[in-house]
DNA sequence: ATTTCATGACTTTTT
DNA sequence: GTCATGAAAT
């Protein structure tokens, strides 16, 4: 590692000291020379070294989905390092996710060593705004120690301000409100920007001051909430040049991951910080801009050569992840939305597998078909963790889900309630925060009847009134009512006994390590005792969870510490590694890359989804389309599509329509295969052949319908055409103007429907350890009651599930 | 105060 | 159909 010896000794890596000439001169010298190639180089394509080589100025780098985006950018990181042009501490690299933050450490570790110690400034834009905030918080009139709130805590919040503003909270929902405000937030609103026929929209002209009023409140509980962190940066260097000014002379460098996804907020704050040095690259892609739905402005992305004049731009169009196929099918695709800046992948390798697209009978069918085609996989030695299955909405996992139990196949949903998102997590933090500090009020709200002791609502509201008055924090407002004759003996007793477990524990905090504090806490709250009583499925789980908690506390020095850390990263590795099908959203999937994918639910209605038709209209369509090629572009060497005929939409059954993405598939590259399967395995799960007969009642009209026409207009099309039938038959349907046509797995079937029960009673096997009647519990169904036994498969009831059938491995007795 | 019942929503999700 | 939430019943 030649350059870390380049680098002064001198300074200490905070001092902003720069003398950059000298080395810089030195450096490029080396590299005019013919010096030896420095080693982040190496392996760099033209246009990747020219993102990482051109230093000075706005640099914009689209990178398209697979050509190296975050090679570059850390190549770039340890460029700027080895040529001395700046000391670690002056380059500020922001993410969105903590993950992707993660990543990035990682591999800049990679490169340059323990330099990465030196840079603070690497992390997402929140983490750097509250690192911002807390070095100014007097200037933003908070005190140090600020809170952050999370989406709990604000709702609960906007609650209380609604019943006090007598706001029915049916008609206006609080949620409703956090979102909208948030909404604001995202845009770099404070309350007195928000136009006033906007903020009249919410609760009949209430809306402004509402958001006015929140904001009241968090100063009062010296608190911010996720949007703060970067309003109030903005604030703050807008009100305090001087201390912008510092800022700039500190930030030598700007680097920004997915620039697609900034909203309108980022955008500014990154502005304002890029005014000084102008050296800000942003590496990003228009076609991969997904979340338009929570604030993100693709805008911003579009306008960046006149939002930062003199802006360069490098496009990264050398694909190295797929196939030919799946690149050129994927790049189609995404042709069709207007308002891009354009790219054209290419990949050099081979043309690979077509894309291949499927039609099943109905959602069922779909699972059953992907879970044996995976199997199929798993015989010819694919890895598990290799193969994953997109969805757009998570309601399709579930299905999925199901069968999976059912084959006894490995898989890990991705994505779903956060490990710092669950009720369980959430409560044991918010002890901890009241044990941190007695005038967390949210944290106390949340707790003081948690496991339930006794203090209800009328009791709450009694502490309430009396902090209100005495201008005190809950917990010492409680103390004081508990020294009144005010509350019932019973009641005022535990509420008492719980202000002096409180005492105590602050206590024991000075003197014991906070990991022991935590178990003694969550023991002798009796929260522990709670979840070991609880008999559902979960509460193995939360137990489990709660002794996570406490291991993740570990490597961090003290309690304030922790919980500082926590309110930033909601996230928890979950631990990753094994060998299971990988089950997400197509949003989460964003930045990951399997060699199979399989994409379900390709139908009009779901993918494109009708909401954001109707809602977003054509930006909509172009957002969805934009995850569609997400979707595509997530595989190496195989993409397979797949679309029902019929899907259960709040709980009816639906005839559904293919999507008219798959119309803009190009033929070139897509393989049109039939449902494997067919006769004996289509049908029901509940084995029901009542259920049999309806599915060909319903059938005629839309199985065979072909989807040469866009969506809505096949539906038409194939109301209006009685003849066109189901009958069809194996050799694909027919098809309208010589175009695809699309057989949904129904459409082979002509013999008498053959239920899934053929495929049960050939399963027979060694005679079962269980019995019907006996009590078993399942790790995801949680505890119910044999009904039925058929070789290793059982029937069993379950109390919160109901019935299913499960493999006798995956249950135990009880 | 707690349990049970009914009502309504029901895309995506980070910080 | 299923889940969460809020109001009536206990």
């Amino acid at each position: 590692m030649p350059q870390s010896r380049r680098h002064p000794a001198g300074p200490a890596p905070d001092s902003p000291a720069p003398r950059p000439g000298g080395i810089a001169a030195r450096a490029s010298a080396a590299l005019a020379s013919g010096a030896p190639e420095a080693s982040y180089l190496a392996g760099l394509n033209p246009e990747q070294r020219e993102a990482v080589e051109t230093l000075e100025g706005p640099l914009l780098v689209l990178a398209g989905a697979g050509t190296g985006k975050t090679r570059v950018l850390t190549a770039r990181v340890a460029h700027i390092l080895a040529s001395g042009r700046a000391f670690p501490s002056q380059i500020l690299v922001v993410t969105f996710t903590n993950k992707a933050a993660r990543e990035m450490k990682e591999r800049i570790h990679a490169m340059v060593g323990d330099q990465i110690e030196g840079m603070p400034w690497l992390g997402t834009f929140h983490s750097i705004g509250v690192r911002i905030l807390r070095r100014h918080h007097e200037l933003v009139g908070l005190k140090s120690g600020f809170t952050i709130l999370d989406t709990d805590d604000q709702i609960r919040l906007l609650k209380q301000l609604l019943a006090a503003e007598n706001i029915d909270e049916k008609r206006w929902p609080a949620r409703l409100l956090a979102s909208t405000i948030d909404g604001w937030k995202n845009r770099g609103l404070s309350p007195k920007d928000v136009p006033a026929g906007e903020g009249a929209v919410f609760a009949n002209g209430k809306g402004g001051m509402l958001y006015a009023a929140y904001q009241a409140r968090l100063k009062a509980l010296n608190a911010v909430d996720f949007g703060d962190l970067l309003l109030e940066g903005i604030r703050l260097f807008r009100e305090n040049p001087d201390v912008l000014a510092e800022y700039h002379k500190r930030f030598k460098y700007l680097l920004v991951d997915e620039y697609q996804d900034t909203n309108v907020a980022q955008y500014l704050w990154l502005r304002l910080l890029a005014q000084g040095s102008k050296n800000v690259c942003c590496v990003g892609d228009d076609d991969q801009s997904i979340y338009g739905w929570r604030g993100a402005e693709v805008d911003n992305i579009l306008r960046f050569e006149s939002d930062f004049p003199g802006a360069k731009v490098i496009r990264l169009e050398r694909n190295y992840r797929s196939t030919g196929h799946i690149l050129s099918s994927a790049s189609h695709l995404i042709a069709h939305n207007e308002g891009r800046l354009g790219k054209t992948l290419f990949s050099e390798g081979e043309d690979g597998e077509q894309v291949s697209v499927t039609g099943a009978w109905d959602s069922g069918e779909e699972a059953r078909a992907v879970g044996e085609e995976i199997e199929q996989l798993q015989r010819a030695g694919h890895k598990l963790s290799e193969i994953a299955i997109l969805v757009r909405a998570s309601f399709q996992m579930r299905e999925f889900e199901d069968r999976f139990v059912t084959l006894g196949m490995p898989y890990r949903v991705i994505g779903g309630p956060r490990f710092y998102e669950r009720a369980e997590i959430r409560d044991a933090l918010a002890y901890l925060r009241c044990v941190n500090s007695p005038a967390d009020d949210l944290a106390f709200e949340r707790i003081v009847n948690v496991p339930k002791r006794g203090i209800g609502d009328a009791t709450v509201k009694q502490i309430h009134d009396v902090a209100r008055a005495a201008g005190l924090p809950l917990q010492e407002a409680a103390r004081v009512l508990t020294q009144s004759e005010e509350l019932k003996p019973k009641v005022r007793g535990t509420l008492r006994g719980l202000i002096e477990a409180f005492d105590r524990w602050r206590e024991q905090a000075r003197a014991l390590p906070h990991t022991e504090l935590a178990e003694i806490v969550l023991d002798e709250s009796g929260y522990t005792e709670m979840w070991q009583k609880d008999r559902s499925a979960e509460a193995a789980g939360r137990l489990e969870n709660l002794k996570e908690l406490v291991r993740s506390m570990e490597p961090f020095e003290n309690l304030p510490g922790f919980l500082e850390h926590i309110s930033l990263v909601m996230d928890a590795d979950n631990g990753a590694g094994e060998d299971a099908v990988q089950v997400m959203t197509l949003h989460s999937a964003k930045g990951l890359e399997f060699d199979t994918v399989f994409l379900p639910g390709w139908e009009e209605g779901l993918f494109p989804h009708q909401r954001a038709l109707d809602e977003q209209g054509k930006a909509g369509l172009e957002e969805e389309r934009r995850l569609a090629y997400v979707g595509i572009t997530r595989a190496r060497a195989s993409a397979r599509i797949w679309f029902a005929s019929n899907r259960r939409i709040h709980g009816m059954w639906n005839s559904t329509v293919p999507s008219r993405f798959l119309d803009e598939l190009p033929d070139a590259h897509v393989r049109v295969e039939e449902s494997r399967g067919g006769a004996g395995w289509g049908g029901s799960s509940y084995g029901g052949n009542s259920y049999g007969q309806s599915r060909f009642d319903r059938a005629e009209p839309f199985a065979a319908s072909s989807y040469s026409t866009p969506g809505w207009q096949r539906a038409q099309a194939s109301r209006a055409r009685p003849g066109g039938g189901f009958s069809g038959g194996s050799s694909g349907g027919f098809s309208e103007r010589g175009g695809k046509s699309y057989d949904a797995g129904g459409g082979r079937r002509g013999g008498p429907t053959v239920i899934e029960g053929t495929l049960i009673a050939s399963s027979t096997g060694a005679p079962s350890a269980f019995k019907p009647g006996e009590r078993v519990f399942h790790i995801k169904f949680g505890y119910g009651e044999i009904t039925g036994i058929d070789g290793n498969k059982l029937t069993v009831l379950f109390d919160k599930a109901g019935e299913k059938r499960v493999l006798e491995t995956f249950v135990e007795k009880t």
